[in-house]
DNA sequence: AACCTGCCCAACCGCTCCTGG
DNA sequence: ACCAGGAGCGGTTGGGCAGGT
């Protein structure tokens, strides 16, 4: 078949994007929209793949990213949506308003996964650093990026926006812990760590609503079309899913 | 204070899927 | 129906940093 590669390492750089580069990605992307990735360096006056142009456009310079630590409830939902939906990150992130798929898919392997592993006692999942080191502050030219209306961002925003605006703060990942662990711990140092009913009514609700158009694609699969079997299989894993949920409420607390 | 260790996250790689000719 | 090219996705990596010794 002969692929090109994806970058003809002839003198495109990688690693780490400057915020000259940055700048030059949103102003063109602004002016000019992103149809064609792989056009776009060129078109920009950048050194760079389109691949990477278009990595670092979805998963840092987007305008509707959000930023920062993930919520209890944002974590909890990525637990729940990795119940039903796997590794499909970017399903998962068109769940979650704001967070991209490279984002949880790290948020996960570093302390989602580690959270349910159930041989390791919750105690050894305190992080040894008290704060997140780069979330604090807003990362480089992103947070001057204003943005007017972007036609060509595909933002998987829904009503939940309740979701992503019940910023409680950064989390504490030394206090969470997973809902199996909460069962475990019968939530008892968590004096606070209740779900609200409306959360999952509402999480479950689109689950049930998008699998009727477009399932888990949100924004990004513009053509929106489902695998014909994906309803079936959502229905499957939410009623699993759901009956789950309900078992464990009704766990005895050890 | 210096070194070591482990964690985090941005970015890369390679594969699959999708679409147009 | 087939093929080629582009986009999208998930897995993996490595540099930088914080905490521990």
């Amino acid at each position: 078949m002969g692929r090109a590669p994806c970058c003809e390492k002839m003198g495109l750089k990688r690693g780490p994007w400057t915020p000259e580069e940055d700048r030059i990605l949103v102003a063109h992307i602004e002016r000019h929209g992103h149809s064609n990735w792989r056009a776009l360096p060129k078109q920009a006056g950048l050194l760079r793949c389109g691949k990477s142009c278009r990595l670092r456009w979805i998963n840092y310079l987007r305008p509707d990213i959000k930023r920062g630590n993930f919520t209890r409830e944002e974590e909890d939902a990525v637990i729940q949506l990795h119940h039903m939906l796997g590794n499909r990150w970017s399903a998962i992130a068109a769940r979650l308003p704001g967070r991209t798929d490279n984002e949880i898919k790290n948020v996960w392997h570093t302390h989602l996964k580690k959270r349910l592993e159930p041989t390791k006692p919750a105690t050894q999942q305190a992080p040894k650093r008290k704060q997140p080191k780069k979330q604090q502050q807003p990362p480089q030219p992103a947070s001057e990026i204003v943005m007017l209306d972007d036609p060509d961002t595909t933002a998987p925003v829904s009503p939940e926006q309740s979701l992503s605006t019940s910023t409680t703060t950064s989390t504490d990942y030394s206090a969470a812990s997973s809902l199996e662990n909460n069962a475990a711990d019968s939530f008892t140092s968590e004096e606070d760590y209740q779900i609200e009913d409306s959360f999952w009514s509402e999480t479950l609700a689109m689950a049930v609503d998008d699998s009727s158009d477009s399932f888990g694609m949100g924004g990004e699969d513009a053509s929106g079309a489902p695998a014909p079997s994906a309803n079936d299989d959502m229905d499957f894993w939410l009623k699993l899913f759901m009956q789950a949920s309900s078992d464990m409420q009704n766990l005895p607390q050890i």
